[in-house]
DNA sequence: CGCCTTTGACCGGCGC
DNA sequence: GCGCCGGTCAAAGGCG
């Protein structure tokens, strides 16, 4: 953590306050918020009322099932009662056990002798009680001790569990009907709250573009976009379902997904990443020893060499593969105003190269994840040729290893910017015009943040958090929108513009996981389970709508939204330095090391609020 | 001594 | 085929 220099922040403050599934923008009415809030609410609430009815649907029928095995204990009633039938019957655990008891009770006395008792009408109160079903029916309205007794009057309990088993069937019935009508109310909610958010995003557009006259191609195309945003609208209206979008390219479903979401998520789970990684990597992974040219032949499957581009568009690759390459070379790229050598992100780097790039009077630096052996992450951080106050710093790859909260904001942040950017910009040959009109079309409001750039050789999303996404949002005053975090710390952030951000991001990603076909919904049910948090369970076939669920979660997820705080972090800590007016962010301190990039040995505490102490920063190598 | 940065060399892809 | 370019390696040296 102390490793390297710059922007810092305090990632558990932020993931305090941004683990509200909200979703909100500053176009949003109040009614619409509540009722936003409101569909949420009883969406998952009728999801989990329909879960359990289903899980008692398709769970084993102990109702039925029940009679089966009492009467298997009957037939077995002569001491060779087998008691593991009744395990399921948790419910009637006392009742069995007094059954038990009774029938042990009983088979001390020997059978002939007991049912002689009980003829003779003796005082053999243990036989008359087991074999009497009449007082353990009457004590109990479950049919077990019947059932068990029925041996001694098999018609009238024979009648008896007969009725028991009509009633439990009427009521299997009867919760089936009520599992349906959830069903349709699920729906007709789900349905709902799509439309309402499909609303709002051509609201919003309507809106942006009405404040902002076209000027430029961009805005021609983005209310094009528009209109093709409000026929798919119309579209999922008249189906009054969620049709997934088919211009995406679904390569990445299936197990596929699966890896590329594990590689993905937060704690940067082992198998995406080393599933990619070659033997020799893996080798080279456990041994710890730094990569030598021995693995040139598999250089290029662990670097961003450009042939990886090569093998992706190879025809006799498969999706996986291709998935998996994409995976690799996707880039996300972090503009942000920093003074400071390098972002500080949460992880140990170690730099391994230096080039001076073409059209770039400043060097580019290569890092290297350091906190695991054999982490393929790497970054290059290189200041911006046109304002040298900007660093662009590129990450590529997934850690394989544990991560510091304070390192899980960015690598979640970046890792869910390739999702978003994968999602959309697979090996098809659209793939990345799609991605682009997703950018532009998706993220009305954060079009000029979040780029996705079809010429650079890899795909690269780039978060540009040098400029406010969308100034008229924030001229707004701050009580037309109500931010969702829970406590005081949140109020540091309204009024900020930085405060919209993880908003902004989150409903990109969420129209972007819309519009991004099944396998975004599988990914991200994936990535929150890797995550660790709790996914609704998915339901039934033919009832779902899993884009909307799981988007939902995974804006809901607290990683998720501690990563978009790390790129609104770097924002506000730029602002804290260069301009000093956002003084009341706390835990987010700007700090200009005097020392060498990410050893950490010293830090200056940013003090020098004007963000002008560039002497301190002179062994940049763009400096 | 271990870890880091520096830096020149090397490698592979790509365009001409 | 050649040169350019981006990316990487690894020896050398510095630093705590």
């Amino acid at each position: 953590m102390a490793k390297g220099s710059g922007l810092s922040f305090d990632p558990d403050r932020i993931g305090l306050f941004l683990h509200k599934p909200t979703v909100i923008n500053s176009f949003q009415q109040e009614n619409n918020k509540n009722f936003h809030h409101l569909l949420y609410y009883h969406h998952h609430k009728l999801k989990q009322e329909t879960r359990a009815l289903m899980e008692m649907e398709s769970s084993p029928p102990t109702t039925i099932q029940f009679p089966v095995n009492l009467n298997c204990t009957h037939h077995d009633q002569d001491g060779h009662n087998n008691s593991s039938d009744h395990q399921e019957m948790d419910f009637f655990a006392d009742k069995k056990l007094d059954a038990d008891q009774s029938k042990a009770d009983a088979n001390t006395i020997n059978d002939a002798d007991a049912d002689r008792k009980d003829l003779s009408g003796g005082p053999s109160e243990l036989g008359f009680n087991v074999n009497t079903g009449l007082h353990l029916l009457t004590a109990n309205t479950s049919s077990d001790q019947s059932i068990v007794d029925d041996g001694i009057s098999p018609h009238s309990d024979d009648k008896r569990a007969k009725s028991e088993l009509a009633v439990l069937q009427a009521e299997l019935e009867r919760l089936n009907g009520e599992n349906r009508r959830l069903r349709e109310v699920l729906n007709q909610v789900t349905n709902n709250y799509n439309n309402l958010q499909m609303h709002l995003m051509t609201v919003m557009q309507q809106q942006q573009q009405q404040d902002h006259p076209k000027t430029d191609n961009t805005s021609d195309d983005q209310e094009n976009e528009g209109k093709v945003l409000e026929g798919i609208n119309t579209k999922h209206h008249q189906n009054g379902l969620m049709v997934p979008r088919q211009f995406m390219d679904l390569g990445l479903a299936g197990p596929t997904a699966d890896t590329d979401v594990a590689s993905l998520s937060s704690s940067e789970g082992r198998s995406g990443r080393e599933r990619s990684r070659s033997p020799k990597n893996n080798i080279e992974a456990s041994t710890g020893g730094s990569n030598g040219r021995e693995d040139s032949p598999d250089k290029s499957s662990q670097g961003w060499g450009p042939n990886k581009v090569q093998r992706l568009n190879h025809p006799s690759k498969n999706v996986d593969q291709a998935t998996e390459a994409t995976m690799r070379k996707a880039r996300v790229s972090v503009r942000a105003r920093s003074e400071a050598p390098m972002i500080t992100d949460g992880c140990q780097w170690r730099k391994y190269g230096q080039k001076m790039a073409k059209g770039n009077p400043c060097p580019r630096a290569y890092y290297r994840c350091t906190m695991a052996a054999g982490c393929p992450v790497r970054k290059q951080v290189q200041r911006c040729a046109e304002d040298r106050t900007i660093l662009i710093t590129t990450y590529e790859g997934n850690h394989n290893h544990p991560l510091p909260p304070a390192a899980m904001a960015m690598a979640s942040t970046t890792s869910s910017a390739a999702r978003m950017l994968l999602s959309g910009s697979m090996p098809s040959a659209d793939g990345l015009m799609n991605s682009n009109f997703l950018a532009r079309t998706l993220l009305p409001c954060s079009s000029s943040m979040a780029t996705i750039s079809a010429s650079a050789p890899f795909p690269t999303v780039t978060l540009d958090l040098t400029q406010n996404p969308n100034p008229l949002q924030f001229q707004r005053p701050p009580n037309q929108f109500q931010l969702p975090f829970p406590n005081n710390a949140s109020q540091n952030f309204v009024g900020n513009p930085a405060a919209l951000l993880p908003q902004i991001f989150g409903q990109a990603l969420y129209n972007q996981s819309k519009f991004s076909g099944l396998q975004m919904s599988q990914d991200s049910e994936a990535a929150a389970a890797h995550m660790g948090h709790q996914l609704p369970p998915p339901l039934h076939q033919g009832q779902q709508n899993p884009l909307a669920d799981t988007v939902t979660a995974l804006t809901a997820d607290p990683n998720f939204t501690a990563a978009l705080a790390a790129a609104i972090t770097s924002l506000i800590g730029n602002s804290h330095s260069n301009n000093a007016t956002n003084s009341n962010i706390p835990n987010i301190t700007t700090t200009t090391g005097t020392t060498s990039n990410n050893n950490g040995s010293v830090t200056t505490s940013a003090n020098n609020s004007n963000g002008n102490n560039k002497v301190l920063n002179s062994r940049f190598p763009g400096n």
